[in-house]
DNA sequence: CTTATGTCAGGGTCACTGAAATCG
DNA sequence: CCGATTTCAGTGCCCCTGACATAA
């Protein structure tokens, strides 16, 4: 929202002036495009965020302790799976455990190991932020459906390409 | 590349627990594909940059000064532009005028505006940049020319619900 | 005087590097 | 002693807000 609508679309017009000295100019348009996407979806998403003083990596981590078993898991584990770097993590917990929604505790058997648990008002808060967050369909109101997934369907070369998972072989569709 | 490739694909992972509990499993699955994207594609730019000490950012603005007719544009121009906050633009342009990559002026008219023109020095080294950009295909080389512009496609309808640009009415595919 | 343009000061968040402490 | 796990200190970057100076 840092202005009203340009005239003409930003990214087509660059991509007029790219084609003209280069052959990269269909991958300069989508790069540029899944940055403007991604900065709409992180505004829509802090925005439903702001009143509970969640950053979205915060909500992260709420949502994925509130997502497991115990509702505890290893610091390293979850610096794992949300693909953070491992002092990203302490500063995200050192956060959430002053605003009371998550607690550290050690690891019974491996001392080394520091356990983060998420409180009952962790729970409380992560459940209304995460109705306040679908309320704004993640910023993606513009699409049904069958359009949500065919646009995550198509960006999972991508995640592959740059080697976040194995693919199982049976579903290879990736092309 | 802050690990190995998980045996699993976590976005469908979280997808199938967000399934769980309510209806927004779609958007939350495109949302998250789209902030990883963006992860991914910045830091293969980012990357290619690094060697010129440029951040996208400045890459941008050099991008965006070296388009221009005479090479030179007003701060706000910019902002507009490249859909930035004006303080921003003013503490990008300081650092590639540190660098000698740009030169500030008075527009000779209406001396409130400042001017920023790329110098012989920037032309220089944003066409290196560029070349080492374009070589790693801004990350995207799992696409072909037609992916990456059905990649594009399809985000545009989000830019466009965004008001970032008033879509031409004859072409309103949006959808 | 009012408005437009840009800068400065400052705070919040996140990413990373390198060094250190703790424990297996 | 080696390696794994986490933390701490420090740097750079980008975003924004609010106050201000300058000029139309």
């Amino acid at each position: 929202m840092p202005q009203q609508p340009l005239p003409f679309d930003p990214i087509a017009e660059a991509r007029r002036q790219w084609d003209l000295r280069s052959l990269r100019g269909p991958a300069m348009a989508a790069a540029t495009s899944i940055m403007r996407a991604q900065q709409l979806v992180l505004a829509a998403v802090d925005h439903a965020l702001a009143p509970f003083e969640l950053s979205f990596a915060r909500y992260e981590v709420l949502v994925l302790l509130s997502f497991s078993r115990h509702g505890a898991l290893p610091m390293g584990k979850m610096g794992d799976r949300l693909m953070v770097h491992p002092t990203s993590i302490t500063s995200t917990v050192d956060r959430l455990e002053e605003q009371g929604l998550v607690q550290r505790a050690r690891h019974p058997d491996d001392r080394r190991i520091v356990l983060a648990e998420i409180t009952p008002e962790g729970r409380r808060v992560v459940g209304a932020a995460t109705s306040a967050v679908e309320d704004t369909s993640f910023g993606l109101d513009a699409y049904d459906t069958e359009a949500l997934d065919a646009l995550t369907a198509s960006l999972r070369p991508l995640r592959v390409a740059a080697g976040d998972f194995t693919p199982t072989p049976a579903e290879t569709t990736a092309d």
